[in-house]
DNA sequence: ATGAAAGCGCTAACAG
DNA sequence: CTGTTAGCGCTTTCAT
């Protein structure tokens, strides 16, 4: 059986608050005090019950982080960088994969709520209402996705319409007129902003395309696959082809592959993420820097914890990425 | 502020002994008090306070998954799986990322202690001591890792040596006698059980092939590029390489890739594991089933946790998986 | 079927 | 600087 704080005053000799300010507050315990002490609970490796301390606090130290799907790669770093981050701090990170189902999220903001979390992170996923019930039950801060405007809760989130732009523009200069665009689902923000970044250019220069140049996907890799097929159908196939995440680039340049079409020779690509390292040539993209993402939310989940203020919408920069699935026309 | 039992129990008219049994013994209530207290719970949307909760069992409901290396999409999917049953199972579950660092392991496993988490579900890692330190606080399944022999903790583990006895006679089979091996860091078991199979079938066949023939990497997808670039330094190049994971696998074919090197044409490859089903083309690969992995590993918590009794050792089967990274020579 | 009350281990306000 | 003590919210034993 663990020894409790009891068990140590009693052995030491002091009452179990002295116990408690030796591990809490130990500036406020004599110098020979905190020896005695603490050698009594090195001896009996004694280790505070957390379960009890959060009790008592009413509040837990964990964190939980919302992704709707841990596959990704870009909410698997962002996770272990989260990660990290908290655990420095003396948190603990729960991953809620919500694999966007509502019922799943619910139940965990349920549980969030429950378990008086410290802090809750929150990325882009398909549903807005159920963080409401959450109330100001425990501190918000998002990542990319939009909460309800009324919130409080601090944004983070990458430029997604300029880094959209971007992408767009740089096809533009290397000749490409006729560029389709594989969109994340509708309603989720940062899809919406990527896209509106990808119109913006298409208007600034007046390509030729229109609406059946954006295929809907859903941000997995099948949509890449799906979306390529989809543009072959057409009847003006594009030149080069934005799709809004990598992994769905992922998916259309090994349907490619397959398809014995040559990138960037007959077609040119370019992705948003920069999170695939793993592919088989360069892809071109634009990069979220996951890591700067990571620490400004961090940062300013700390300062609603601790009641200080904070910015209410931070953008992280992005940055295009030259790899080697682009090319003149 | 949330209500506490107490309101509820203020506000039916019943003690909070009542109410707590409507909540968690619900027949022990008759029912029409059932349905009054129900009522006032509902009209005040009162949650129990889960900190209290395991504060006064003294277990948490939380299960604690230890991985190395969330980024592996084995470990994801592993994870993934894990999540889910402990969810139907009304645990919850927090993965730890060690990051195969023994400091991260061992403030892990002090947490896991001082947080009486309710189980651990551990997987192959580098350290061995540290998971000792845990005593018997705390139920351990584990999967692919051994423990200390003297543990009593059940182990399931996918037939690792006979997949790779698998794998390589595959490769004898379509004329290949060179095989090369990548294997996985010394001291973790899956590893050795691969590199143990692949010389059995290495012995079976008196293949002409020795010690410079196996290449030490450690799962991480750069093993498998440098793998290949030690392989092509020899003088007597392998015609085959048996990479033991697919991360691996996956490094090794982008080199060969950027190479210009043809595979299956120029080299056969096989991987083990079965997780990447984002290759340009087909791995022929070992897979293990990971949702058998996972159900037999939470079966086993449980019934660890249950205190019914369990099989010490399970072994789940894996089965060849063709693919198009492989052919005659 | 229900209630009273003790207790889980720790913290913190208060007193000295 | 240190001790006493009251609670935190829930569960559970023991009465009734």
């Amino acid at each position: 059986m663990d020894p409790t704080i009891k068990d140590i005053a009693k052995i030491s000799g002091y009452s179990t608050a002295t116990v408690s300010r030796v591990l809490n507050n130990p500036e406020k315990v004599s110098e020979d005090t905190r020896k005695e002490v603490l050698k009594v609970i090195e001896k009996h490796n004694y280790k505070p019950n957390q379960l009890a301390r959060n009790f008592s606090h009413n509040t837990s130290n964990n964190i939980a982080l919302f992704v709707y799907d841990l596959m990704n790669p870009f909410f698997t770093k962002l996770a272990k960088r989260i990660n990290e981050i908290a655990l420095k701090n003396d948190y603990t990170l729960m991953i809620c994969d919500t694999e966007n189902k509502k019922q799943r999220e619910l139940d965990y903001l349920n549980y969030v709520r429950r378990s008086k979390f410290a802090g809750l992170v929150l990325t882009e996923g398909g549903f807005e209402q159920p963080v409401s019930q959450l109330g100001d039950s425990c501190p918000i801060v998002s990542t990319d996705r939009k909460i309800q405007p009324q919130s409080q809760a601090p944004v983070i989130t990458s430029k997604n319409r300029s880094g959209a732009r971007r992408a767009t523009e740089y096809l533009v200069n290397l000749g490409h007129e006729r560029i389709g665009f594989i969109s994340g689902p509708d309603g989720i923000s940062t899809a919406m902003d990527r896209k509106n970044g990808y119109k913006d250019i298409v208007k600034k220069y007046d390509l030729p395309v229109d609406e059946n140049f954006i295929y809907t996907g859903d941000f997995r890799r099948k949509s890449g696959i799906e979306g390529l097929e989809y543009f072959l159908s057409l009847e003006k196939t594009p030149t080069a082809i934005f799709c809004s995440n990598d992994l769905m680039a992922k998916g259309l340049l090994s349907r490619a592959f397959s398809l014995n079409i040559e990138v960037p020779e007959d077609i040119s690509i370019i992705g948003f993420d920069g999170v695939s390292d793993d592919l088989y040539f360069d892809l071109t993209t634009v990069k979220q820097s996951i890591g700067k993402l990571a620490e400004e939310a961090m940062d300013s989940l700390f300062s609603v914890i601790e009641e200080k203020k904070f910015e209410k919408i931070k953008k992280i920069p992005v940055e295009l990425q030259v790899g080697e699935t682009c090319q003149k026309i």
